[in-house]
DNA sequence: CATGAATGAGGTTTCATTCAT
DNA sequence: CATGAATGAAACCTCATTCAT
């Protein structure tokens, strides 16, 4: 016997998008021959969105290498072949994917508004509830899981990870850090030292989230909070 | 093509063990009928031993999917039918493994001497250098991660994971930090309603250690301690 | 050491086909648009149909279980992996191809031409005529040889050849028989219960053939008419 | 999927004999000593015996090339090695095993007691009744269709039954034919050039059994008289 | 550009046969 | 003699990749 429940949820996997909504109606003024090409360039690059997209969901639910181009393929709505039109490979497909889906994420979580009068426990909180609603409770959270699962035998994604996202991401948490230290919010100096002590509740959400979350639920928001109460001490009014 | 990556560190992968005999020096005075049975059960034991070891290498090298049972049997020093008179299939050998091997891990991390006198951090402490020790920065590092990357394929993983070793694992943390507070050690009540937060960085520690590194050290104990800074109070003397 | 009949003749067995292209004399006015999906269905019928013809002989020279999918391929002229783009596996492919084989050879039987004014026994002599020419020795011979040996083993196979050939086949001798007797040409009413006594020399005959005949050549024409004799009175003429 | 039937099947198939008993209480004077060796002898021909019964069913049951050794070593309660101390290999103990079966088949057919007085019909009837108690409804039966099945595969055995079965068969009836002809009993003259017919009513018994039992019953004696008939002319008292 | 039929290397699993115990 | 663990050659089947249409 094989595994019951990948082989349940293979066959439910594919639901073919096939041509998703020709979108928004390309409104420049150039006459309707002009348009042909551009839609030429629109239609090739919803192709590839939609071989991202699907690509992502089948590698998250299997692993890169139980993963097959076919399903992919038949999720995306595309034959086969095209997906080599877009990717040398499926490996360096997989590659491009991750890249292409961190960088929104990124921004996502780096473009949280400073809001102005606010004490470094709020901004981080702020942002720790934005990381939560956008990661850990949605796909991209098993993106992270993915590369986690991925990432010691694809050193390119590795690396692009720690880039894009670790240096960036504890450069970041750090400076929140000190900015806690310098106001006075945070009595522990070390704390900047491992920024990672800040986001470690985060990852561990996503990571119950994924595997967990049908044995019990965890509440990752009041867990984060808790977390901000040992660093910048109980909250006086809660 | 396939992954490059896979390809380079696929060669250098299956070191047979060839461990035959060992012959232990028979002392005793027993006749020699009965060591027929015992040296048996012994070498099938052993061998048994040596698959679990080479399928261990290798799923956690390479995840389970891109893992090939050839691969493991050149490893393990056996040829590649060995394998099925101890296992049924690639899947229950994984299961079965993941089980044989969390066991000892659970053991070891629970059987942390009490030690009388101490504090309560004293006690958090000496665990997590233990675990940093013996897991995190071992090939029981790399078990983990390959559960939190193969769990959600394999639900039986998943499950037998969080019976054996979350609610375990937990409920231990939690009777820590409950003694704590009793004590008057932690002042956060609520931590005792998460007490992940109190493991968080060891999982960091793991996983920073297998996916980054080489791209940056991390000092595991250092940023713990910060941690139970953060829990327990700052230390007088450091 | 494995059977060394088969062994000698495995060797002699694949005889590639690659008759590829017969690329009909396409003189239609239809656009070159519409060949294109004509010269698709052709070529796979054609296909399945090379498969289908290489998969009989194999079938019938060594059993389902002995036959190798590999030299299929060899004999129909594909690759392995093809033989999985028509059929599901080896056994559905089995039985796929009974069904597909024995269609015409029902067809082919059943539509002797009536011979308006012949007598009962110029009938059933014509069909067994017929069918000694066209069954037994011929490769449909070969084909009830394999579904009586592998009959038990196929329940499916077993269950569509006795409601396609065996029920047709005796409600079309009952009939005969009854005919032969309403007329008076046949003198035990009895017969009618056992159509099978009718058909009883052909099966031995088709037996004999694959089995035999190389001992001892069988003439079974004349063996029929001696049975036909027995049923029918001896002629007065021979 | 595959095979239900025959995975269903072969579950259910190996029913260990586990040493028969003992037997016969051997009966001999001689001292006890030398009742080892001859227990000795005993007990491999037992085993062996073991052996050729369990191969039997075995191979009825899935022909050839698909029965397992190691499933006959355990219907026959033996290990498998042991069938190496039997049989050179798998092949020559399904020719050994036929015919080791063949002449006991052969015996009983060709002992039935010549009955002083009877006329040939009656002779032939009871040897046709004979045939159908013993073979067709017995597992005898499935042998016939055994060798049918393999025979092509197995000159050896082919021949071994041409040889053993069929002539003497053959020759068998061609003299009761004769003896009916001289007798007056059988008018049919040419009966004698094709003895096959005498008995074909016979194998389709054996087939129909084999083959199509559940799907209707056939009253192999019933149609045999019938055919009987046809040869001696119909009855005058049923 | 897009397709999807075709390929064939490679993976898992089975099983006849051997041989140390 | 008997055993059954071990072997490794095949067998079935999958799936990334190519390429004629």
């Amino acid at each position: 016997m094989t595994n019951e429940a990948a082989k349940a949820s293979r066959k439910s996997a594919p639901k073919p998008a096939h041509r998703r909504a020709r979108a928004r109606a390309s409104t420049d003024l150039a006459p309707s021959r002009s348009k042909l090409p551009s839609n030429r360039a629109e239609r090739a690059a919803e192709r590839r969105g939609a071989i991202i997209e699907a690509a992502m969901d089948e590698f998250i639910a299997r692993g890169f290498a139980a993963t097959r181009l076919d399903d992919i393929a038949k999720r995306a709505g595309v034959a086969k072949g095209t997906i080599y039109l877009h990717f040398k490979d499926k490996e360096s497909m997989f590659e491009e994917l991750i890249r292409t889906a961190i960088v929104p994420l990124v921004i996502r979580l780096s473009s949280t508004p400073p809001a102005p009068g606010a004490s470094v426990r709020d901004m981080v909180e702020a942002f720790a509830r934005t990381f939560i609603a956008e990661v850990a409770s949605t796909r991209r959270g098993d993106l992270i899981r993915l590369i986690v699962a991925e990432g010691p035998r694809f050193p390119a994604v590795a690396d692009f990870y720690y880039r894009e996202v670790i240096t960036r991401g504890l450069a970041g948490m750090r400076a929140m850090i000190e900015l806690g230290i310098a106001r006075g919010e945070i009595k522990q100096k070390k704390l900047a030292q491992f920024p990672q002590i800040l986001v470690a509740p985060a990852l561990i959400a996503v990571i119950w989230q994924s595997l967990f979350s049908k044995h019990a639920p965890l509440d990752a928001i009041a867990m984060f909070r808790v977390h901000l109460d040992l660093i910048f001490g109980e909250r006086r009014t809660a």
